[in-house]
DNA sequence: AGCACGCCGACT
DNA sequence: GTCGGCGTGCTC
């Protein structure tokens, strides 16, 4: 028997499949890890496969040496999966395959938590333990008979029973102690179960629609409020009841241990939590509990889409146009796809969610490849808060230079006065404060990548944001000696200042990507806000997500702009997300709620339609703008990233690779829109240089030419350098 | 990725 | 004469 495998090497080099020999009395089932010699050192591996033959030489084919989990760690269905990946957005078996289980299992560093364990000695009767235990010793008579329902683990059993009676059993060989592992329970024991809500109509059909419709893909539309959580838990319960299993995606954000544990409540310990803020071992944990079917329920951020389930019956993608559901840096994957892809392998559903969905999806229901489903109420119905837009360039004609209108500030006392809450949102894009030096403008940039470093005041260090090398913070111009070094304190830091001297003794908070490195700080900040004890919350993005905040009445959009003219076809689209998210932070209780969004361009149309909360009238316009200018969804971006330590190397290659693809363009003219070949806008990260080519082709070509480019690529690839396509990319840095 | 093999410069 | 630089090729 030989076994197909993949070694744990990240290298084009070595992506291939290695033919092992089974030795006899070994036993691999396809997707068993194993250990294997290569070269001259033994290397982990996964088995994709069995064959009676191989194309390679059978006598120099070496044995594999041995299993390495007593479990089969991935399914038929995952290699099916991987092998999608691969073609889909070219990337590595051997990345596709570290995506499905745990880090952790990787070089043997799996730690189970053991704990003793209780339990009755096996091939005792009752009548030998009868005489064992002294008639007085009622104690110990209570806790064999408790340990006939089955064993208990040692700390539970010698807080009831005291160690005594737990020894004097042991000694007498009536009970056995053992290891047995325990499973890591993120956020602790949750008790009992929350009722069950009793559905609106529409919420009811709505159910019934996503589960009981044709469609595999339903996109569930509806404004926040609209109770869209209480569909999916109703999902969920349905898809359960029938035996099948249900993946439940959430932005990485809105994982509160608040949201989380509202699960637990409902499903209790049939659900799974797999998300970056577990501990290793809390996730291998979890990721066991889904592979032995113990949890059938998994709820969690993009990569939650690779728990191990089997007989997956729903998918959900809540908030489906968060960004953070395609993964920016390698393994470059987008997230629907693969949910795509599982729900039609079990022939489950998947539900994509949002009160704003990305043009793309909302496209694909009208045109019918989607179920639409609307959830068109809010169901506390207080209406959303009215927004209010302030023309910052009249302002300044006004003579206000300050970061707030008049308005603003005004709404600010009244807020603060009455004993309210406010947010003020920065865009973060625009925002990074740089030292910079006064006599000769040197301007401080990191060693290894073409970026200009961020300067951090918490601990005095300058920053890059591309690989996370701290500097000192300047005390004198290198250039020209120079002691008057100016560090631009821009974004919320500058907020906070201002607000100080206009509110003074009022209590502030900010936090924004810069200072909040721990995800725990951050559910501290939040925290801290929702108990009050603070009025007013200065941040970016991060807080336009996840929680509820009952006393805020005032949100205020400080430069809603930034994102606008960011040279991305999407930014449009992604202003209208935010704003429509930021405001659904003001008035969700019992209070009306007011909005304030400052902007130079009032008569935007993305504004026009953010302040009537039109969606739909948003999406026809931004729709036709795509489809005239030739964006996504009516063309495909394709990029193909080169990057190496080499700039001379990485130049050529991009340039070798460039005479094909366009050699290939002018013979197929009307496939394309846009072909160019440039240095990429951040020259170098990380030591390496970095260049793209850039293409933006019909949308119907997309399957012919992706195939194309990626032999353009087998052609051309280079030592030294990396390539990279990316399909539709989330950013071009 | 790592590691061995291999062909050219400066050194006890 | 050798020690060692890292370019190239291979790993079932």
């Amino acid at each position: 028997m030989i076994c197909k495998v993949i070694v744990d090497i990240s290298n084009g080099e070595v992506d291939r499949i290695f033919d092992y020999l089974v030795p006899d009395g070994l036993e691999i089932e396809k997707g068993d890890r194993v250990l294997v010699p290569f070269g001259n050192k033994k290397l982990e591996g996964f088995c994709i496969d069995k064959a009676e033959t191989s194309d390679f030489d059978v006598s120099k084919l070496k044995p594999v040496i041995s299993k390495l989990d007593e479990f089969t760690c991935i399914s038929e269905e995952m290699l099916a999966l991987m092998r999608f990946m691969k073609e889909k957005f070219y990337l590595r078996y051997i990345d596709c395959l570290r995506l499905f289980i745990p880090g952790q299992m990787r070089g043997g560093r799996v730690r189970e938590l053991k704990r003793l364990y209780l339990e009755l000695a096996a091939g005792l009767t009752d009548e030998q333990i009868q005489k064992l235990i002294p008639a007085r010793a009622l104690r110990q008579k209570e806790l064999v008979e408790r340990l006939k329902q089955g064993g208990e683990y040692l700390s539970v059993v010698t807080e009831e029973f005291g160690a005594a009676t737990v020894n004097s059993l042991v000694a007498k060989g009536i009970i056995a102690k053992t290891d047995k592992p325990v499973y890591r329970k993120p956020y602790g024991d949750v008790g009992g179960s929350i009722g069950k809500v009793t559905l609106t109509t529409a919420q009811k059909n709505a159910v019934d629609a996503i589960l009981n419709g044709e469609k595999t893909v339903s996109l569930l539309y509806g404004v926040t409020g609209s109770g869209k959580t209480e569909v999916y838990m109703n999902a969920i319960e349905r898809v359960l009841a029938q035996g099948k299993t249900a993946i439940m995606l959430v932005p990485e954000i809105s994982l509160t241990p608040q949201m989380l544990r509202n699960f637990r409540a409902r499903f209790s310990s049939g659900v799974a939590m797999l998300h970056s803020g577990l501990s290793q071992g809390e996730r291998y944990d979890e990721w066991k509990r889904l592979l032995t079917g113990e949890a059938r329920i998994v709820v969690g951020a993009r990569s939650a889409i690779f728990a191990p389930l089997k007989n997956v019956g729903l998918i959900i993608i809540d908030e489906e146009h968060d960004a953070s559901y395609s993964s920016e840096s390698n393994p470059r994957y987008i997230t629907s796809e693969i949910a795509g892809f599982r729900a039609e392998y079990n022939g489950g559903k998947l539900v994509l969610g949002s009160a704003t969905p990305s043009i793309e999806s909302f496209l694909l229901a009208k045109r019918g490849e989607y179920a639409l489903v609307s959830l068109p109420d809010r169901i506390s119905r207080h209406g959303m808060p009215e927004i209010k837009i302030e023309n910052m360039a009249q302002e300044l004609i006004a003579g206000n230079n300050g970061i707030f209108s008049r308005r603003l500030e005004a709404e600010l006392r009244k807020t603060v006065e009455n004993g309210n809450q406010a947010i003020l949102f920065l865009n973060r894009r625009g925002h990074s404060s740089f030292a910079m030096c006064r006599k000769c403008g040197y301007v401080a940039k990191c060693e290894d990548c073409d970026v200009t470093l961020t300067y951090h005041s918490v601990d005095n260090v300058l920053k890059c944001h591309y690989c996370g090398k701290k500097y000192r913070m300047l005390t004198q111009c290198p250039e020209c000696g120079s002691k008057e070094i100016r560090y631009g304190k821009i974004g919320t830091q500058r907020v906070v200042e201002e607000l100080e001297k206009l509110f003074p003794g009022v209590g502030i908070l900010r936090m924004d990507n810069e200072t909040t490195t721990k995800k725990s700080a951050y559910l501290d900040i939040l925290g801290a806000f929702k108990a009050k004890e603070a009025q007013i919350l200065v941040g970016t993005q991060m807080i336009a997500k996840g929680h509820d905040f009952p006393d805020v009445t005032l949100v205020g959009i400080l430069d809603a702009d930034m994102s606008l003219y960011f040279s991305d076809y999407r930014s449009a689209e992604r202003t209208f997300q935010l704003v429509t998210q930021v405001a659904g932070r003001a008035g969700r209780s019992d209070k009306q709620g007011i909005v304030i969004l400052q902007t130079y361009s009032p008569n935007h149309y993305v504004y026009r339609f953010a302040k009537n909360y039109d969606y739909l009238g948003f999406f026809e316009k931004e729709n036709n703008a795509r489809e005239v200018t030739g964006f996504p969804p009516y063309s495909t971006i394709i990029r193909i990233l080169m990057t190496g330590e080499d700039d001379e190397e990485v130049r050529t290659c991009a340039k070798n690779m460039f005479v094909d693809v366009r050699a290939y363009e002018l013979e197929n003219k009307s496939e394309f829109l846009f072909l160019q070949a440039r240095r990429s806008p951040v020259a170098r990260i990380e030591k390496k240089y970095r260049y793209q080519i850039l293409m933006r082709i019909k949308r119907e070509y997309e399957t012919l030419v992706t195939r194309e480019v990626y032999r353009i690529i087998n052609e051309n690839k280079t030592r030294g350098v990396s390539v990279f396509a990316e399909i539709n990319p989330q950013s071009l840095s």
